[in-house]
DNA sequence: GATTTAACGTACCAAGTGGTACGAATAAAA
DNA sequence: TTTTATTCGTACCACTTGGTACGTTAAATC
């Protein structure tokens, strides 16, 4: 879908989608994605200011398009994770592993960062944020209830708290790592965490 | 301390401080403190911004002095209740009640906004909050010590590790509230979270 | 009344923001 | 070769930000 749709005439467009989504992406990810200007990203992606708008069309459709890549790219790894159904305790030494020691998000994650920045975002990119986070709710509450049915999950907790309850910690682990908390304490955070979601 | 060293002439001041803090605390309270400009602050409390300036000297300076108010008029009475030494039960539920249910605590907690935004604050005001993080660590670590030593605490865990996560976890709930949370979600999902230091 | 001291606030500053007008440039089509 | 279609980027826009220069006002002191 969406294909480029190339003009048969006109001066050729020497704009890299790629590569400018590319550096927004990193830019957003490393620092709090709003204190990232245009200008800023103009300068890095070496694209000229009309050039970002011609392409994107709004700071807020450009931060969008950087979610979307940023969930298709990196987040989609995560859930397929949940996908692939493995017993709980796998899974959550998983996740522990992922949000406390992966290297790659040792600057946090762009998807949580937005996230808490939910109420400064633009309408497109907060309606982003909201569906990916629905979908993350969903896939944890859609993991449990085959946890459970196999009898790999005794708890009577009930399974949509738990899931916003994992997805809240895993964000939680993910802020601490942008906030350059040690590896370790977060680790021994998650373990405590989650532990309580094992145990009855 | 700090005392008002009125000087003996000059034009009388006008400039109404303990105002002036107070609508500053509630405006950086209310929103994001970051996204609260000198310039709104000026037109709430009624003062001109040269005024201001010469009171504070700087939006770094004003920041902090509201922190400090802050921590003086609110947090304080948070310590309290780790100093009466209670039983961790009780204590831990009062935590909950306070985190997900106090009224006062609707918007979230100043403090734990400003340690979100910590590394677009201002020098004063980042020093201040760290200083206030270490001090809450260290009043939980203390009140640890005592519950471990009267045998009310039968846990082989790190006390450092415990506090730490204590100040974590009740600084979520805080930033749930803020962010429009269920009340009955956070609640859930920190009496889930501080079960895991009750047992074992 | 004249002088000194200090706080007052209008009106400004430079810098940075998101966003755009518009003429030049470059291709294919006529 | 002219026309049409499309992208290019310089140079601007209005607005907001934190911060200040400076003339005015109001008190105590001489």
């Amino acid at each position: 879908m969406n294909e480029p749709e190339k003009p048969k005439r006109g001066r050729p467009k020497t704009l890299d989608v790629d590569k400018t989504l590319d550096v927004a992406m990193q830019a957003y990810w490393r620092e709090d994605p709003l204190s990232v200007s245009l200008n800023a990203i103009c300068a890095m992606a070496d694209v000229s200011k009309p050039a970002l708008y011609r392409e994107f069309g709004s700071e807020d459709a450009l931060m969008r398009a950087v979610l979307d890549r940023y969930a298709e790219s990196v987040l989609s790894g995560t859930f397929d994770v949940l996908a692939k159904g493995a017993p709980l305790a796998e899974t959550l030494e998983a996740m522990i592993a992922y949000a406390a020691d992966d290297p790659q998000m040792e600057p946090g994650c762009l998807f949580y960062k937005m996230r808490a920045a939910r109420h400064r975002l633009g309408e497109l990119t907060r309606s982003r944020v909201d569906e990916i986070d629905a979908a993350a709710v969903t896939a944890y509450e859609a993991y449990l209830e085959t946890q459970r049915q196999s009898g790999h999950w005794r708890s009577d907790q009930p399974i949509d708290v738990v899931a916003r309850y994992l997805v809240e910690q895993i964000g939680l682990a993910l802020t601490q790592r942008a906030a350059g908390m040690d590896s370790g304490q977060i680790r021994a955070s998650l373990e405590l965490a989650l532990s309580a979601v094992q145990r009855t």
